[in-house]
RNA sequence: AGGCACUUAGCUCAGUGGUAGAGCACUACCUUGACACGGUAGGGGUCAGCAGUUCAACUCUGCUAGUGCCUACCA
């Protein structure tokens, strides 16, 4: 009624897309292409009068003749210059049509003549209303011929139509030919019938000012942001640019009816009521319009209307409260329908945007890139797929794909993340069997806070902490450490912790940008690999340990605090495991929840979702627990290689520096049992048998493994021998690189110092390498 | 017709101006007390092609080829 009353809205004489069999008007937006292979074009002759010559029109839809009201040709085409202004006696009807100019005819597509139907055409309605041509309709609305196509005709089905104009201009001789022509078709989104342009009235908005809100607010503010912004925020701008009067009528049997009443002359009353209706009509005489509004018409008014708005109501809390709101996650085919509408609707009756982010998704298609469709039957039950990998893996296979891209749905996709859930499960089942006395308490993962207690015990209590007291905390926290065993953190627990809280960090920040996979993808390598490969491994002896002990109940509730992280951080993404899961801990403590919701059951849904501390990503921990890793994994190598049995427990000699010597020292009952191995000889220099495997590590350290009676010197050889190209190629590439002058003079000095330290961390393992090789001659 | 995107391991896909990654599949070994929906170790890629910018290109630019999407439409 606004837009009515101040005349955005009226009711016009057009050319719409009408659907035959459906009745009713389509949008732009509701009109799909079909191609169609085997379409013809007709070439029919037009007779001029007082000539003997004929102009030759070429069409697709030859029943339409019957309402042409003009031939038209290209003002400079000098084919038919001196034509314009002559008359055709046009066939099968009693009429004659003029021959016209118009720019839009191009001069090279087909004969370079065009008939004109504006009742049956968008293009030459606009031609007819350039040369103020008779609008002929010659068809009913359900695509028959109506009295005005003549008495032979009348009655007859479009295509009947067709086929009879065809045979009489055959009958005629003025049937020239016939090619066969590939051509699109549009057909009704909803039942494909082929789409008849109609003249008729409807009532349309007019968009201008909408839009130029919709776009003002795309240059000013860049809003809204979509993500990924290319290439939608171009898609959406350009289309805004293009956009026409929206046609909102529809001729459907549900809906809001239109609010406007005709009475017997045909003048239009709109009213919000009926009573207001008859009031302005001056009668109860009136009849309300058939016609119902366009669904995406009131749902453009969404992001207000639910918020209370009604257009006398414009202030309620909850329009204050959620509009303008953060983000729409939408589909691309949406954007137009619905996104834009909403922005222009929401800029024009409430002055603000309705939101600042639309994230558009992608379309998930079937196994062959194809798109899910009923006529292809390639779809997929999603509740299919609930029943065989579970909501949590399907949930996790959609957020983990890249968003706004399509992707090919492969069950495989979804059973690995299935096979991720049951690793949770097992996991935490593993964690939960050895929790005696474990409680979730986040003083275990951090320092900080234990520091905090010791404050507490020495009498300062305090809520804050500022600058003066953290050194203070950070002096006094080793000699607490010292007096409490519990609370020592070992290089695995430092470097879990580390990872904790840097795949938080990572995880808040792809959120942010709303890159799921990418937090998908964090999680799982950090769930699996981090936390189950690595972790539980590393403590496993000592949580399992049968006898209490302060070590193992530390770690046990240490390992139980940092899953239960993990559990919320998994949480947005499988819900219902990680809330099962999360409800099986031990002694969740109360100040884990938000405290707004103290008394509330506790639920995971509730817990803060974890940020991730800087302060506690521990880099040297992970340097060093990485030394670790890799000589566990060498000496994995080697026995793999060398086809150790499992059973068969090898002495393992390492030479390293001081330094990493006394890193596997510290971590040596880790090492022998991960690397299944009896004894860690470490020293400076390698005093291993000559019937030895060997490797090189990082940092210049060195393993052998002696394989008295069992080493097979050639393929030892042959392993040394490829280790030695390996590093050689690397070595050569980058050796190459160094003695380019320009690379050295124009790259940054960092990079180029990191490569010097490759190429003689290089050298040195190439030549220890080699030293072995002679030692096994 | 115009616009836009994509082309990376067998498959589905990430990714970055400076040593190419994941999942699945594949190979070998493993019924080790959480998990075979698992573990350990591997193999596999001139990052579509051609040219340009750059010390350096899978990454930036242009062209070509193939694929896909969108918009408009020619009687």
């Amino acid at each position: 009624m606004r837009l009515y009353e101040e005349g955005s809205i009226y009711r016009g004489k057009r050319i719409v897309n009408w659907c035959p069999r459906d009745k009713t008007v389509l949008s732009d937006l509701e009109v799909k292409e079909e191609t169609k292979k085997d379409g013809k074009l007709f070439y029919l002759q037009y007779p001029i009068k007082n000539s003997d010559k004929k102009l030759t029109v070429a069409t697709t839809r030859p029943e339409t003749m019957l309402g042409d009201t003009a031939v038209a040709v290209n003002p400079e085409d000098e084919r038919y210059k001196d034509l314009i202004g002559n008359t055709i006696e046009l066939p099968l009807t009693n009429r004659e049509i003029p021959i016209i100019a118009d720019e839009y005819v191009d001069a090279e597509f087909g004969t370079g003549c065009v008939k004109i139907t504006p009742a049956h055409d968008p293009n030459d309605y606009e031609v007819g209303l350039r040369h103020n041509l008779e609008q002929l309709n010659v068809m009913n609305k359900d695509a028959t011929m109506n009295e005005a196509s003549g008495a032979e005709f009348n009655g007859l089905d479009r295509y009947a139509a067709r086929e009879k104009v065809v045979e009489k201009f055959e009958e005629l001789g003025l049937l020239e030919k016939v090619d066969d022509y590939e051509m699109v078709l549009p057909v009704c989104e909803r039942c494909k019938t082929v789409i008849e342009p109609f003249l008729s009235e409807q009532w349309f908005v007019k968009m201008d000012e909408m839009r130029d809100l919709a776009l003002d607010l795309m240059r000013e503010e860049h809003s809204p942001h979509f993500h990924p912004q290319v290439p939608h925020e171009k898609v959406y701008t350009t289309w805004l640019e293009n956009l026409r009067d929206w046609t909102i009528s529809r001729q459907l049997w549900w809906g809001h009816q239109i609010p406007a009443w005709y009475d017997e002359r045909g003048n239009v009353y709109v009213a919000r009521t009926k009573e207001e209706a008859f009031e302005q009509a001056g009668t109860n005489d009136v009849v309300q319009d058939h016609d119902v509004l366009d669904t995406w018409f009131s749902s453009a008014l969404w992001s207000f209307s639910t918020m209370g708005w009604n257009g006398e109501v414009t202030e309620t809390d909850d329009l204050k409260t959620f509009h303008p709101t953060d983000v729409l996650v939408t589909g691309r085919d949406i954007i137009f329908l619905w996104v834009s509408r909403m922005v222009m609707t929401a800029l024009k009756f409430v002055g603000e945007k309705p939101f600042s982010d639309v994230i558009i998704h992608g379309t998930v298609l079937d196994k062959n890139g194809q798109r899910m469709s009923k006529t292809k039957n390639n779809g997929i039950d999603p509740l299919d797929v609930f029943d065989k990998y579970g909501v949590d893996a399907t949930r996790m296979t959609l957020a983990g794909s890249s968003t706004g891209a399509d992707f090919a749905w492969r069950d495989e996709k979804v059973e690995s993340f299935r096979n991720f859930a049951n690793k949770i499960w097992n996991a935490t089942r593993f964690c939960l069997m050895n929790g005696d006395g474990a409680q979730v308490d986040y003083f275990y993962i951090n320092p900080k806070a234990v520091a905090a207690e010791i404050k507490k015990t020495l009498g300062n209590e305090l809520n804050e902490l500022d600058e003066e007291d953290e050194e203070f905390l950070d002096k006094i926290e080793p000699e607490f450490a010292a007096d409490n065993p519990k609370e020592i953190l070992s290089l695995a627990d430092k470097w879990i912790i580390s990872r904790l809280n840097k795949t938080a960090l990572q995880v808040n920040k792809a959120l942010d940008n709303y890159q799921f996979h990418e937090a998908v993808q964090l999680l799982y390598h950090f769930f699996w690999d981090d936390f189950c490969d690595w972790y539980i491994e590393l403590v496993k002896d000592e949580i399992t340990s049968p006898e209490p002990n302060v070590r193992r109940d530390a770690v046990r509730s240490r390992i139980i605090t940092i899953l239960e992280q993990a559990l919320r951080l998994l949480h947005p993404f499988m819900p219902f495991l990680t809330e099962e899961l999360w409800q099986k801990l031990p002694e969740v403590s109360n100040d884990l929840h938000n405290p707004a919701y103290k008394n509330a059951k506790q639920t995971i849904m509730l817990a803060d979702f974890p940020k991730g501390d800087t302060s506690m990503i521990d880099e040297k921990a992970e340097a060093e627990m990485q030394a670790v890793i890799e000589l566990i994994s060498k000496v994995r190598n080697i026995r793999a290689e060398m086809n150790i049995k499992p059973s068969d427990k090898p002495a393992v000699y390492v030479a390293a520096d001081a330094n990493l010597q006394k890193i596997f020292i510290e971590n040596e009952a880790q090492i022998l049992k991960l690397a299944r191995a009896t004894d860690l000889k470490v020293g400076e220099n390698l005093d291993a048998p000559k019937a030895s495997a060997r490797a090189v590590l990082a940092g210049g350290a060195e393993i052998a493994i002696p394989l008295e009676g069992l080493i097979d010197f050639d393929k030892e050889r042959e392993r040394l021998e490829n280790q030695s190209t390996k590093l050689q190629t690397e070595g050569e590439r980058l050796t190459k690189q160094l003695a380019n002058q320009n690379f050295v003079e124009k790259a940054p000095p960092e990079k180029v110092q990191e490569i010097r330290e490759r190429v003689a961390e290089i050298t040195n393992q190439t030549a220890a390498l080699r030293q072995n090789l002679e030692a096994l001659k």
